[in-house]
Order: C-alpha cells, then sequence, then structure tokens
DNA sequence: TAGTGGTCTAGACCACACA
DNA sequence: GTGTGGTCTAGACCACTAC
C-alpha cells in the first residue's frame, strides 16, 4: 500500500483504510472480514504489518478475532452491553441484566444541555425518551435519553419499544450507528418528584444522576442518556488502570 | 529464553521474567531498563518476541518507552496521579490538581468493611487517615484512607505529612508499593455531620461517596480510600470503551 | 485437509536523543 | 556518530476450526 495521507507509519495508513470501510458500512457488524494474507496482499504490506493494524482495531472492540475462524466486525449484543455499557452493579450478589421498560417516547426541541452535549443548534428538534430500568424486580434506574430527529429519521415509538436487543444494537442495526465509546459525569443529586416517584423512594433523597454521552466510529456524539440510580442497594463500578 | 512454567507463548515467559524483577523491586521506579537489543540477547528470542513482551507492560503503564532515550520503570508523579487516579473534574473549566489536607492520622484496629476490602483479619491493626481536598480553595472531597499497619510498618504521621509527592509517590518510594489499578465503587449519600462540615455543606445533603480499593503489581489490594465529595460545583468523569 | 489467526525469527532501515 | 526505540519485511511453523 501506498502510504496514503500525511506521512505517518504505514500500518496507520491501513488501519484508516479499515476504519473507513467500517464506518461506512460497507464491512458491516457481524461480518467476516478478509483473511489477514488476503489483506495484506490487497494493500501490499507484509503479514506483520497488516496484524498491526488490525491489533488496534481490536483491541478498541472494533474487530473481534478468532483463531481458526477469523476476524469478525463486533457487533453489540447484550453481553457487550452489559461487560462495557452497564456499570450498575448489586452491592451484594452478582451483576445481571436489566429489564427495561418504556415510561414514555416524546418528540420535542432539544433541551439546552442535550445541545450543547451533542453539538446541535439549540432549537433543533430531538426525540425524548424515557425508560425504567429494573434489576430483581426493583426499580435502580430512570434513563432519560435524548437523540437527534435528524439523524434518527425513521425512529419512532413501536421501532423503539418493539426492539428485539439492545439500545444501541437498534442504533446499529437500524441506523448504522455503532457506539464505540462513551464519556460519563457522575454527580450526587436530590431526587426530582418525578424520578422519586419512579425509583421508590423519597422526594429529595440522594441520587447518583449520570450524564453520559456515546460516541460513534466517526468520534461524533450521538446520544445523551442521563441515568438517575437509587444507590440504595445497587453502585456504579468502574476499573481503572 | 527456554519457556519457563506453563507451555504458554514465549513472550508470556519473558514477560513474567521482566515483571518479578518489577515486582521484587530488582528494578526500580525511574530506572532505565537494559535496551530491548541487549534483553533480546539476553533472553535469547528475537527482538520481535521481546518487544512484545514489553507492549504489554507498556500498555498497562508499568513501563515507559522513549524513542531515542530507552524504556523507563513507571514511577508516581502528580502528572500521572492527575490523569488516572483523579477523576474530578469542574463541571465548568479544566481538570486542576488539588490541594490535599492532613485532617487527623490515627492508629486504630480495622473496620469490618476495610477488613474485607483488603482481605485482612478483622481485628488487624490499622491506619486511619483522613485528608481535605480543595481546588481553586473550595473543598470538594474528604478522603478516608485505610492502610495495613503490618504492610505500612515504619508509616507515620510526620513521614505521610511531610511527603515531598503524591501518596501514591510516598508507598512507591519508602515501601516499594507500585499501585497498577484501582476499582471505584460509587454511591450517593446522604452526607454525615462530619463531613458536611468539612465540606460547608448540609448535614444531609446528597454527596458522592467513592471507595476505592488499590492493586498492586503483584495484584494484592493494599489501600482502601473512601472519598465523599461534594458534587454541587464538580463531578466524577469517566471515559469507557 | 485446507484455511484461519497466533507466535517467532533474523534481519533492515527510519526517527529521535544526546554527546 | 552512537545508541535507542519504531516500523517493516518475508518468510516459517504452531494451534485451532470446520468440512
Amino acid at each position: 500500500m501506498t502510504n496514503t495521507m500525511d506521512g505517518g507509519p504505514l500500518y496507520k495508513s491501513v488501519q484508516r483504510a479499515l476504519m473507513e470501510q467500517l464506518a461506512s458500512g460497507e464491512l458491516k457488524p457481524g461480518q467476516l472480514i478478509p483473511s489477514e494474507r488476503q489483506l495484506a496482499t490487497e494493500y501490499a504490506v507484509s503479514i506483520g504489518t497488516l496484524r498491526k493494524a488490525i491489533d488496534e482495531l481490536v483491541e478498541n472492540r472494533i474487530l473481534i478475532r478468532q483463531q481458526g475462524k477469523g476476524t469478525y466486525v463486533a457487533s453489540h449484543d447484550r453481553e457487550r452491553l452489559l461487560f462495557y455499557f452497564f456499570h450498575i452493579v448489586p452491592q451484594v450478589g452478582i451483576k445481571s441484566y436489566p429489564l427495561v421498560e418504556a415510561v414514555f417516547f416524546h418528540k420535542s426541541t432539544i433541551d439546552t444541555e442535550a445541545a450543547q452535549r451533542l453539538g446541535l443548534a439549540l432549537s433543533a428538534p430531538s426525540f425524548h425518551i424515557r425508560n425504567k430500568l429494573s434489576v430483581e424486580g426493583k426499580a435502580v434506574s430512570v434513563d432519560d435519553i435524548t437523540l437527534d430527529q435528524i439523524r434518527f429519521e425513521k425512529l419512532n415509538a413501536p421501532l423503539f419499544k418493539e426492539r428485539p436487543n439492545t439500545i444501541y444494537n437498534l442504533y446499529q442495526e437500524v441506523f448504522g450507528i455503532t457506539v464505540v465509546r462513551t464519556e460519563e459525569r457522575l454527580r450526587a443529586e436530590p431526587a426530582s418528584e418525578e424520578h422519586a416517584k419512579l425509583l421508590k423512594i423519597k422526594t429529595g433523597a440522594p441520587v447518583l444522576v449520570i450524564r453520559r454521552v456515546a460516541f460513534d466510529m466517526r468520534d461524533e456524539p450521538v446520544e445523551l442518556r442521563i441515568s438517575t440510580v437509587n444507590t440504595t442497594e445497587h453502585e456504579y463500578f468502574a476499573e481503572l488502570l
């Protein structure tokens, strides 16, 4: 491969080329990509260089290598969500997948905070969706999701509510948007009356508020999700290194 | 290098050998390790294999590569702490290093939670240290630290209070204990009278409580730190992928 | 048995730091 | 200039999967 753009390392050029195929949807989630030998020939680089290009994509969980089978484009499923994007765990006992119930699905103009976080104009049309999450029958979180109506044009309540899989899987399957990373900001706040009612706690009781912005493969913000969490029996868990 | 232990990959054996030198203190923080070519010869492996052994240690920030200079053993300094282990940021404005003031330094028997988290017996002797952290003159966090008196035998108040650098740097320099990863569990709770007074907020106001366990190179828990954070002007920030 | 990713080699050359 | 890490090559062989 001739060193496209800049003057950086060759493997970075190969990586960008692959990334472009992924971001454009030329290579779809769940799909098997060509073998390393084939790609090495195609891009006219050595097998070592080709592997180095893929290494970082595998680390970022954009591709998944399976010895003997091949390399796949990662797709969002329950396991991935639970493991990488859902950080609420019971204070005692083991982590499990939450039951998600829809509270409402609205179309409205975007609020100031969401507009800023998603990089949209102040009066942009948006979806505002509220879900209630329960673990073992107990309400643990109320999630308020804001999405750009332009970007998620075909979205509607039935499509959203009857999704067969996770929300991120829906974004991926229906809109071709793959969430690859998130930024979370956490605060302790008194529960509003609305949220307290859903969580079955007292108004003003301390709740953990998580503001999460999700980014796609082009590193553009796609979703703002504000989770209001009852931490009397659960907690937020993070490992840092 | 002959494949020590198990039957895993050769580069893992080399990695374990290096790791052992690091954990034992044979290679000290800040020190330059032998060049890749030297190590490759020493372990009788190819340069590629040797680099692969080092790659993961560099990713885990145990070693630091510097082109043209060499590879160093990572040491804890203010920048590293700020970047990797201090996650409190202002809601507006940029992150900065906190001012740390000692509140007290006690010797006492360990409490139930700390014993469990640190894997110690219920009546083990421990240090209990409380600090107040301020950013731009405002109290943002009260940190309650629990340490094993056996493991940190020579520790005393003056040594702790007059440390020239960060707390983790003290652990490293004086006790040869390098913190390589932490686990954090977060909850929203009402502020106790004690903590509220130090944070200059009302008793019972929502505060973010962070329970952090720090692990050393052998992956043994070494410190429990409970941070009680006032999130009216600051927040906890995490990037996830 | 054929095809895939995983490991390993023994070099070469480049980019950078420092004296 | 010398020595370091960073990139790249052109293979070989191993471990695993699926037919």
